[in-house]
RNA sequence: GGACCUGUGGUGCAGCUCGGAGUGCACGCCGCCCUGUCAAGGCGGAGGUCGCGGGUUCAAAUCCCGUCAGGUCCGCCA
């Protein structure tokens, strides 16, 4: 039998690891008290609450505890008598009898029940986050997250990464997203700011000879929450040198499918792969989510020339909605408008019924065109078909944003489907001084194909860079690097970025290339993210012990707050009134 | 910066459309009863600025305006 880590000076065994085993032995439990049901002054039953489970102790007589005391119960291992045996409990054979309750901490009746008999607002549960905290669910995802990271770690070491901590506090690199910023004592007006990534750390640790970095690092972003972005957040940061693309997909494939088969007992065999261009095709998104159908079809060919005004557009899209020929008019109307919040100038929506299509377009369509349409991807009666006619990327994005609000399934539900997402434009779309904007960083290698458009058609250029994606949601991104000052300057010079600049913002990355800089490519991945998922969460406040709300409060520390003027004085920072 | 949803004893809800006494349900809490419960059971009780401010009205939880907080989303997130 191997050593018993569970025991302590206070306690013999965690609450739910009593067990017929032991029955006979005396031992001691320590935890909440979970429940007590008293039945007069002859008998009493105690649930003991750790965080492995629940246990009854059986007292005999009274006994003066309320629920969430704290309490070290010594008793006899029995076997229930006969009928009284619990199946929903682990510990259900067994009981503590001639017990003897220490009552370590006394506790006032907690702001909310800590069962799952209702959910709580999740207002009230941050507020006490560490009563929430002991609930079951919250105890499972927290230990789970631990589980993910010790198999990410596990499986980075094995693959002969090494693991350095890189700076917290940082200088500004104005680009990309805002920043947190920490004022310096020390130097009047300057500052730190805190990392959005330890992108330029890692690269200048692949410099420094560390071929293979890895780290489980914490990345600050100040810009606006969402379900699944907090300010910070923790990613599985990692970079390696004399390796390429290939090489980075199967590092990260090994890390994430250790995690995975921890988490869910069961290893993806694969990771697919599918270029940016074939998902924005067929997904409309760069985040494809292959739990579901309802992929894009092209029916551009089949409108050339149409009567129908609205579908003289170059690229005609459509979608197949599931039993979706039941969607009200009201509906539908709300369908459209939100495809013109997406940019598109309407939506186009036929009902697929036994004999034809039920639509207001119906009549300007040609018996070719209606059945086409009644074909798109299988289409049935009761089926709807949706329509987007446009420039071919604003069709192809209206219609993937409406597939993922109508199709997609709970993050609880369905398979898990990891999928790489390759060749990702270089640039998109163009700044307000018609410069190309960065898809990715400044310091991602374009195509090998792609550089001689570089100058002539910088849209065009792909990139050497990849998401990998799993059920729709983004769980990192990386690239192959620049580390030629030739190619480094031909992507600033078509950021716009000048040579002045460049040497301002990224001076001592550009200085360190010049002392001999390897080939080097890597990755990051949101953990948060990832342990949402295998939790069935959908929302990674759920896998995150102290979260911060949409607004970026902390409800339990009241953070943000202001601070005492002697403190600003120290720092030299004076509050602007009004502003 | 914008759109939508929510806010009612400690907790979760109903009441709001069609204004009429803080009305109701469940859990929790407090007291009493109860010797095999485990969502224990029975009896009794306490507990409310209907988020906040203003307006309309004889009368507002309910209608209107504003505001705050929480959530989802758009913008934003190289």
């Amino acid at each position: 039998m191997s050593t018993n880590y569970e025991a302590t000076s206070l306690r013999d065994s965690l609450c739910a690891s009593v067990s017929v085993a032991h029955v006979g032995q005396r031992l001691a439990v320590c935890g909440w008290v979970a429940k007590r049901r008293e039945h007069g002054e002859h008998l009493a039953f105690i649930d003991i609450r750790d965080r492995s489970g629940v246990i009854q102790a059986v007292v005999d007589g009274t006994v003066d505890v309320r629920n969430e005391y704290v309490v070290r119960v010594t008793g006899t291992v029995s076997r229930r008598p006969e009928g009284t045996v619990n199946d929903k409990l682990t510990t259900g054979e067994v009981e503590l009898t001639e017990c003897m309750v220490e009552i370590l901490a006394t506790a006032e009746a907690p702001p909310f029940q800590l069962d799952d008999r209702v959910d709580i607002d999740e207002q009230v549960r941050l507020r006490h986050r560490y009563l929430d905290l002991r609930r079951e669910q919250m105890q499972k995802n927290l230990r789970l997250r631990a589980k993910v990271n010790a198999a990410l770690r596990a499986a980075m070491d094995r693959q002969g990464f090494c693991e350095v901590e890189t700076p917290l506090l940082w200088a500004p690199t104005p680009e990309g997203s805002r920043e947190f910023v920490v004022p310096s004592r020390l130097h009047h007006g300057e500052f730190y700011v805190l990392p959005q990534s330890p992108q330029i750390a890692k690269q200048l640790l692949m410099v420094g000879g560390f071929d293979r970095y890895y780290q489980i690092a914490r990345c600050m972003r100040d810009e606006d929450l969402r379900a699944d972005r907090q300010f910070e957040f923790t990613q599985l940061d990692l970079e390696a040198s004399f390796v390429s693309q290939i090489d980075i997909l199967e590092f990260v494939s090994q890390a994430v499918l250790d995690a995975a088969e921890v988490a869910t007992g069961e290893r993806p065999s694969t990771i697919d792969t599918m270029t940016w261009a074939e998902a924005m095709n067929r997904y409309g998104v760069d985040k494809p989510d292959l739990r579901f159908g309802m992929t894009l079809q092209d029916l551009s060919d089949v409108f050339v020339g149409t009567e129908v005004k609205a579908f003289s557009a170059p690229t005609i899209k459509a979608m197949r909605v599931p039993q979706g020929a039941e969607f009200t008019r009201s509906r539908l109307d709300a369908l459209t408008d939100r495809a013109k919040g997406l940019g598109a100038k309407g939506l186009a929506w036929f009902r697929i019924t036994a004999d034809g299509v039920d639509s207001p377009l119906d009549r300007f369509l040609s018996d070719h065109e209606r059945d086409a349409i009644r074909r798109v991807d299988d289409a049935q009666p009761g089926d709807l078909v949706l329509i987007v006619a446009d420039d071919y990327l604003l069709a192809c994005k209206v219609l993937g944003a409406l597939r993922v609000e109508l199709g997609s399934p709970p993050v609880s539900q369905g398979p898990h489907r990891y999928v790489w997402v390759t060749e990702f434009p270089m640039y998109e779309g163009l700044d307000d001084d018609g410069n190309p904007v960065a898809a990715h960083h400044p310091f991602t290698m374009p195509h090998p194909d792609d550089i001689e458009l570089m100058a002539t058609d910088p849209l065009a250029v792909r990139s050497q860079a990849y998401d990998l994606v799993l059920n729709g949601w983004e769980l990192g991104s990386g690239s192959v690097r620049i580390h030629r000052a030739d190619i480094q300057s031909q992507v600033f010079a078509t950021l716009g970025i000048t040579p002045e600049e460049a040497e301002n913002r990224f001076g001592f990355l550009l200085g360190a290339f010049k002392y001999g800089a390897p080939p080097h490519a890597g990755f990051a991945f949101g953990i948060d993210r990832l342990v949402a998922i295998f939790a069935g969460e959908e929302n990674i406040r759920e896998v995150i012990a102290f979260p911060k709300t949409q607004s970026g409060a902390d409800l339990m520390t009241g953070a943000p707050k202001s601070i005492p003027d002697k403190q600003l004085k120290e720092l030299h920072l004076k509050p602007v009134k009004g502003a």
